[in-house]
DNA sequence: CTGTTTTTGGTCAAAGATGGTCAAAGCCAT
DNA sequence: ATGGCTTTGACCATCTTTGACCAAAAACAG
């Protein structure tokens, strides 16, 4: 078996028994495995992504950490993972205005969040002597990552019922 | 668990307990966490910075003390005049998620807005083919923007009173 | 009072502890 | 052979801890 593929089960096991969520400490693991630390980073890059479900937040420095978050797609979420879909690499500051327009008239997101989510995407906030394409890429990556909060605060919700 | 994080804890402890308000000795404490005297300046300096809502008062020489004050301020609109202030035209990735969490402290800003807007200006999101410093210039414009929406929000319901 | 000593706290740079990046080399199925 | 995953290692970035040296305020001696 490839090592990804045993690292990648044995966080997994881990992640069930500890309730979804896991704290790991890089080089411990890169030594239970003997491999270059730099392969569990890779493991996450490649299998632990947003996109399979997952949320990675770390820290350096002494007493360091990786943490590792679930987040589970069900079909409540759907509306977000289409529309994170339709943002794809580029955005123009008319379609982000739409879609969180959408975000708000579905109850995704209140008065509040939806005008700071514009102000973010605004041409003024993302202002830089780039092409209008480079802003677009942006636009895109900013609405992006505030959409992945929301589906992970719906996450949340759910795993308090 | 770190050090840093179990003298910052301490600290928060007794501030909550002395109603927001503690004088402390920094050889007495270091003395309790066997640490370096400098190791209570390194906490003060990175965990209750004015960015986090916390004054330093000290006193050297016989009878000695480092004091630590919560502040306090009189409305919303104060505290996000100030924090727009200290954003100015760059700010890197944890000064902003410090002064996010202080408008999710103060009940400024929600949870979830706090999320939305931490997400906006991470790293992540902000992932262009430029210097850092052109990278803090446009989270400063970014968050500037979050912001000062929050400070329109908060005019509007104060004009309904 | 005044100068000196003692008691505190402050600064800063170095060392230590982690995690991150990226490109090159390796491996494998087509 | 070729193109795409894997794996590794050199080098980088960030956070923590410590210690030597500095500065200020109080205490003390004359």
């Amino acid at each position: 078996m490839r090592l990804s593929d045993a690292i990648e089960q044995f966080i997994k096991t881990m992640m069930v028994e500890d309730d979804h969520q896991i704290e790991l400490k890089r080089n411990e693991l890169a030594e239970y495995f003997r491999c270059a630390p730099s392969q569990i980073n890779y493991v996450l890059a490649t299998r632990f992504t947003p996109e399979h479900g997952y949320v990675i937040e770390s820290r350096r420095g002494g007493g360091g950490y990786i943490r590792i978050l679930r987040i589970e797609h069900d079909n409540s979420r759907q509306v977000l993972y289409r529309l994170l879909e339709h943002i794809g690499d580029s955005i123009d500051e008319r379609s982000a205005a739409n879609l969180i327009q959408q975000l708000f008239e579905r109850k995704i997101a209140t008065r509040t969040e939806a005008l700071l989510m514009r102000s973010a995407v605004s041409s003024q906030a993302i202002s830089l002597p780039v092409t209008a394409e480079m802003k677009n890429a942006l636009r895109a990556k900013i609405l992006k990552s505030m959409v992945l909060q929301l589906v992970q605060k719906t996450t949340d919700e759910e795993g308090q019922k």
